[in-house]
RNA sequence: GGGGCUGUAGCUCAGCCGGAUAGAGCGACGGUUUCCUAAACCGUAGGUCGUGGGUUCGAGUCCCGCCAGCCCCGCCA
């Protein structure tokens, strides 16, 4: 539909600027409902260049418009207001028929790219080998996951990567610490349970920091790891083997699909990645570590502390496994993954070294003709006192006890309410619902405000029924849910064109028919609050469409219509949702 | 000290390439149910968009300064 008009406006514009300059009609989508469908803003910049009046330039633009056949079998005779602002609104019956259309179409209007398009990255979740999951995964996690899926249906080919912590310094502790502590948690399987693991983790961590013996021993056990030693990789293998099954349980639950590639991956590739910077001129030996210095926009040596790829000790960091992921992702295969967009989900805390490592990439040559390489920065966690969120114990708070509450509270919600309406549900149901309703609440909470800013995380607002929460979400589409069981089955076949008189069921034709615009947008800013706010308005434009008009109890041919409407709309909300990685209900 | 992010209604937040009268939700106050799930809908009140300049026909949005909060700053990730 934009790109219809698009076609049609600078036809116009030409024509109307042949004796002036360039033109750009600067159109965009109404930014109020009352001056129709878009809006073209262009004549009031060329007011001062062509020393016209703006409403006389939109004059001149209007008289071409309306001459040309194909504008005018799309829009009603352009209106010029205010200034000199050109709206435009759409013939009904194109609306009508584009309403149709999307009804055929399991892909709603969004168009998918071509089937040979090159592999997108999605770097995301990443949790620390011998750690529990924590509540400052959740935001990479449920983030990560909804813009890869809405990758995926774009039809990019989409690798999403668990980049877990599973390598350097942090293990040579561990095993350090493990080998006096519970030795046996290095031989077997399960012989400490993860719980436990995270207690040594803490205790090491505390022994490394404090005892200078404890320390070397730790440096020289991460040597012998990378060297290959068969004793530390047995007990690394059982470690993360260990750990990789509570991670699996996470993303069961949520419904997470990811293919881990940890930080060990690409050992193999560190010190060709090294050679790689000292051929192409980058690595300066500094303090005994081997560094690239980097440069600010105007090229000239940048303040911020160089990247170090190779510690004075000869081991490498995280930047170094950081660089070598880079080059192997863009690297085509069978030696890399051939992708042309990385994109990255991790605080924002990290904005600092990833503009360095992403520079050093670039500068290295491994970025290829019109490779995107993403930092995907989100906020802080926090509780609601603003602050960093903790349990009343002070302790980081587990992921799965966050779930199990969110779900909890669901549930008792959900029984005082059955309780309240004399409503009689098994047991079953009450699982099925509590479970869906409190995951949904909890993704969406985080995924319905603008990732950058800290979030304040609360199970009252996000479980509230109403406002930009999922339960109301849901519970739009529960109620057309309801129509469709109580004689909307036949709402598939319609033959007929659609026949929309209300204003309640325009407004719904309107918004239903953002919803391309909308993906595309989410897949451009990577920004998944974009598509949140969206469905929530079309929720709210559903609801006032079913306070105020009938639709089983309407004579035809309005009912029919309705109810290809409704179907629409649900439709749309279910695949929105899904798009978010939250499932809809039929009855709640 | 350097860098990044944030600052919009009492609270939590939107605000798209700079467009017309600043947008929701919650909370407050008032109203709506012979009707498809009222978990809904309608209305009222509530704003110096941190602040001072600048650019522009037009600035919450772009540029510069300042203030406040949070985060990052060489061999942890």
């Amino acid at each position: 539909m934009e790109a219809a008009l698009n076609r049609a406006f600078p036809e116009a514009a030409d024509a109307a600027v042949q004796a002036g300059r360039p033109l750009d009609p600067q159109l965009a989508p109404a930014s109020r409902p009352e001056f129709g469908d878009f809006q073209a803003n262009g004549a009031l910049a060329l007011a001062k260049p062509l020393r016209q009046a703006p409403r006389q330039i939109a004059a001149a633009i209007v008289a071409e418009l309306e001459a040309d056949a194909a504008f005018a079998a799309l829009c009603l005779p352009p209106e010029i207001a205010g200034p000199g602002f050109i709206n435009l609104t759409l013939r009904p019956e194109v609306l009508a028929e584009e309403v149709s259309r999307r009804l055929a179409d399991p892909r709603l209007g969004v168009p998918a790219v071509a089937a040979d398009a090159p592999p997108v990255v999605v770097d995301f979740s990443s949790p620390n080998i011998a750690k529990e999951m924590h509540v400052g995964h959740l935001r990479s996690t449920i983030i990560g996951d909804a813009l890869a899926r809405v990758l995926e249906f774009r039809g990019h080919p989409v690798r999403r990567l668990n980049h877990v912590g599973d390598w350097g310094t942090q293990f040579g502790m561990l095993i350090t610490h493990l080998r006096e502590v519970a030795p046996e948690a290095l031989r077997a399987a399960d012989a400490v349970d993860l719980g436990d693991l995270v207690a040594f983790y803490r205790q090491a961590k505390a022994r490394f920091d404090s005892d200078e013996a404890f320390q070397a021993a730790s440096r020289e056990e991460v040597v012998k790891l990378q060297g290959g030693d068969p004793v530390s990789l047995k007990a690394w293998g059982l470690l993360c083997d260990q750990s990789r099954r509570e991670f699996q349980r996470i993303y069961d639950r949520l419904d997470i699909r990811l293919a881990e590639r940890g930080e060990s991956f690409y050992n193999p590739f560190l010190e060709a990645v090294v050679e790689d910077l000292a051929a192409a001129g980058l690595l300066v030996e500094d303090q005994g570590a081997q560094c690239v210095f980097l440069v600010g926009e105007d090229g000239q040596p940048s303040p911020a502390p160089p990247v170090i790829v190779r510690k004075s000790d000869g081991g490498f960091n995280y930047a170094t496994t950081d660089l070598a992921a880079i080059r192997y992702r863009f690297a085509p295969a069978p030696q890399g993954d051939g992708a042309r967009r990385l994109i990255y989900v991790t605080d924002a805390g990290q904005a600092s070294h990833f503009a360095g490592v992403f520079q050093v990439a670039r500068r290295a040559g491994w970025v290829p003709e019109g490779g995107r390489l993403e930092h995907v920065p989100f906020g802080l966690v926090q509780g609601e006192d603003g602050r960093k969120l903790k349990t009343r114990a002070g302790d980081t708070v587990r992921l799965k006890d966050l779930l199990d509450e969110a779900v909890e509270r669901a549930e008792a919600d959900l029984r005082r309410r059955l309780a309240e309406e004399g409503r009689q549900e098994d047991e079953a149901f009450v699982t099925q619902v509590a479970t869906t309703v409190g995951l949904a609440a909890v993704k969406y909470a985080d995924l319905s405000t603008n990732r950058i800013t800290n979030y304040q995380f609360s199970f009252d607002r996000m479980l509230a029924l109403q406002g930009n929460t999922a339960p109301y979400l849901l519970y739009a589409v529960v109620r057309i849910a309801g129509i469709a069981r109580r004689g909307g089955a036949d709402a598939g076949d319609i033959t007929g064109p659609l026949v929309f008189t209300e204003p309640q069921e325009w407004a719904l034709v309107r918004q239903l028919l953002q919803f391309d615009r909308v993906i595309l947008e989410v897949e451009e800013e990577l920004l998944p609050n974009r598509l949140c706010g969206y469905l929530f308005e079309l929720s709210q434009v559903f609801n006032r469409f079913y306070d105020q008009v009938p639709v089983l109890k309407a004579e035809e041919p309005a009912r029919a219509s309705r109810l290809a409407l409704c179907r629409l709309t649900a439709d749309t909300l279910k695949l929105g949702l899904g798009l978010l990685g939250i499932p809809t209900l039929e009855r709640m």
